[in-house]
DNA sequence: AATGGCTTCAACCGCAACCCT
DNA sequence: TAGGGTTGCGGTTGAAGCCAT
């Protein structure tokens, strides 16, 4: 029989938490830092277990969170890089800064999944018409997301930049913590180590709109349909999530580099080939469809 | 106003990977 | 190297709010 659930122990809070919960969570992660949780609960008096006052901090107190509706661009974003993931959602969240994987997965399942059953759909004769491609889905997502990309994108250093007019009480707490995040090593570490948007939202090495729409490029998918990124797992021990996702990111930086050294056009890919070839009203159609099919979209 | 169905999202659970001794 | 403890991740749940009737 194994250990059992840390939360069964008796006398541990569940549900909801209160603001006062919160604000003994944020002061003792502002004296101490976040990490070693399992101190935390007994130093802080909190009757919780150290898994829950984790998620708290990660998922809804952690200074920099942005909290409300996601962008289009954001959705963009998202509808590609689960085309090209799968329900990494952690992984996902590294390239959306300001958003937590349990946000960008709720989202996903309560928005994004009914858009694209919708838009599947709505163009499930053309579909069925295409037998070339194996992975329809995938190339669902990819129309979809070449659709934001195409209208978006072209704004995106505009878009990142923009603040959030969502204010929440928990913003606040945030707000009280900014002036720490700049001076801990451990947070800054993390942070910039995540996205390479953020290296352009700092004003630093820029990366072209075009770049961000070859990084999420369709080099994986072939004539044969889609291939999963290749993933040196052997240049890292063990191959977990988080290797994975830095191997990606590095898969970006590296292609990024390939593209400004020999200064030439980026070859196109299968799809944007597809694409191009199709005729060029196709994103209108697309678009069309879209609105026909929810008002919303 | 009451109620029942639907939607959203914060929080929980279980598992796997990682870390430390 | 093994084993126990800790942390991170993805799937799922359920309370709260919304909306139609």
């Amino acid at each position: 029989m194994g250990r059992p659930p840390c939360c069964d122990k008796v006398g541990i809070k569940k549900g909801p938490w209160t603001p006062e919960e919160d604000i003994i969570l944020v002061s003792y992660i502002q004296q101490h830092g976040p990490g070693n949780w399992r101190s935390v609960p007994t130093n802080t008096g909190l009757l919780r277990c150290s898994k829950s006052c984790r998620l708290r901090w990660t998922n809804y107190l952690r200074p920099g969170i942005k909290r409300g509706n996601f962008t289009p661009h954001e959705e963009g974003m998202i509808i590609h890089l689960q085309a090209l993931l799968g329900n990494k959602w952690a992984a996902i969240a590294s390239y959306l800064p300001q958003r937590t994987d349990n946000d960008i997965k709720n989202y996903w399942n309560t928005h994004l999944k009914k858009k694209l059953n919708k838009f599947q759909s709505a163009l499930e004769p053309q579909m069925t018409a295409d037998n070339s491609t194996t992975s329809h889905q995938f190339v669902l997502n990819e129309r979809m997301s070449l659709d934001f990309t195409n209208q978006h994108f072209s704004n995106l250093p505009t878009a990142i930049n923009q603040g959030c007019s969502y204010a929440s009480s928990t913003e606040n707490i945030s707000r009280l913590l900014q002036g720490w995040m700049g001076s801990s090593p451990k947070n800054n570490n993390k942070i910039n180590n995540n996205s390479f948007l953020k290296e352009e939202q700092e004003g630093g090495d820029l990366i072209s709109n075009e770049e961000i729409v070859s990084v999420l490029s369709f080099e994986n998918l072939n004539n044969e349909g889609w291939q999963k990124p290749k993933i040196d797992h052997q240049s890292t021990s063990k191959g977990s999530p988080n290797e994975e996702k830095v191997n990606i990111t590095s898969m970006v930086v590296a292609e990024r580099k390939l593209q400004r050294s020999d200064n030439s056009t980026p070859p196109l890919s299968f799809l944007e080939k597809w694409l191009l070839d199709e005729s060029t009203g196709q994103i209108e159609e697309i678009n069309q469809i879209m609105e026909l099919s929810d008002p919303i979209f």
